[in-house]
DNA sequence: AACTCGGTCAACCGCTCCCGC
DNA sequence: TGCGGGAGCGGTTGACCGAGT
């Protein structure tokens, strides 16, 4: 038994790209957009396996990316986002437009988790390195907790997040609570993290470049099943708001009547 | 100039999830 | 309801490059 292969591997290249494969593909997409990117490589004439030409195209070649040097604002951003999510890079992704989730990874890699470190803050953990009783219950995010890794309720209703007021059941100590201050110390961004019931709506059933756009995906319904493992039953939508940029709520949250409801 | 080492980042791999049949 | 296939995600790898010796 097993699973077929994604693609010919005896008959795929492998590798950094050419320019010529990379305009075979960017010409591809213009002319047909995104989606279906099993058949793609062939469609393209390119001798490439479909993960691999989605990949480039999202890490790379996608008109919407935008390159060069993180601004301190992103580094916070994305401190902030993996204290409450951990490693979900895609999600992380999603909240900086014209970041894709391998860049922020690497970069997290790279340069955060140092600069973290020289702040004495485990960048696992985003607790105090020299911290030496560590519970096992820190942030509401915590990679070990948070709901988008090992923990998975079978179902959720809705949530909210409010990193500035983590309901936490665990974190209620004013010891715990000056502590994770402290970890915060200077960052001061409003990070609101909401997640709310959304209409069921289909996931990227068709996909194009707008679709796939960093601001369309955070407008985009997230189903639970995405974030928890397939197991719920309902989709679920994440509305975000933080920085004062995004107050609102999402169109599909505002037509729910059914929001806030405290969690972690 | 040659070599080593560490940092960076594009790309790959394997797994999970979801949808359609 | 179960299965198979497509798509997406996170972890890892390895090529490349620049700094240091």
């Amino acid at each position: 038994m097993g699973r077929s292969p994604c693609c010919e591997k005896a008959h795929t290249n492998k590798g950094a790209w050419t320019k010529e494969e990379d305009q075979r593909l960017i010409d591809h997409i213009r002319i047909h957009g995104e989606g279906c990117w099993r058949s793609l490589p062939k469609a393209a004439g390119l001798f490439r396996c479909g993960k691999s030409c989605r990949l480039r195209w999202i890490n790379y070649l996608r008109p919407d990316l935008k390159r060069g040097n993180f601004t301190e604002e992103e580094d916070e951003i994305i401190i902030k986002l993996h204290s409450l999510l951990g490693n979900k890079w895609s999600l992380i992704a999603g909240r900086l437009p014209g970041r894709t989730d391998n860049e922020i990874k690497n970069y997290w890699n790279t340069h955060i988790k140092r600069k973290l470190i020289s702040r004495g803050i485990d960048p696992q953990t985003h607790r105090p390195l020299n911290e030496k009783n560590h519970h096992h219950h820190h942030r509401c995010f915590h990679r070990q907790n948070h709901p988008y890794s090992s923990f998975r309720p079978k179902k959720i209703e809705s949530i909210t997040l409010e990193e500035n007021n983590c309901t936490s059941s665990s974190m209620t100590t004013d010891e715990e609570q000056q502590q994770k201050r402290e970890s915060n110390h200077d960052q001061d961004i409003n990070l609101d993290l909401t997640i709310g019931l959304a209409p069921a709506t289909k996931r990227e059933s068709t996909p194009t470049s707008s679709s796939n756009s960093a601001e369309s995906r955070l407008q985009q319904p997230v189903s639970s099943s995405q974030l928890y493992g397939g197991e719920s039953t309902r989709p679920v939508c994440l509305c975000w708001q933080f920085g004062g940029e995004r107050r609102e709520m999402c169109r599909d949250c505002q037509n729910q009547s059914l929001y806030h409801r405290s969690y972690c």
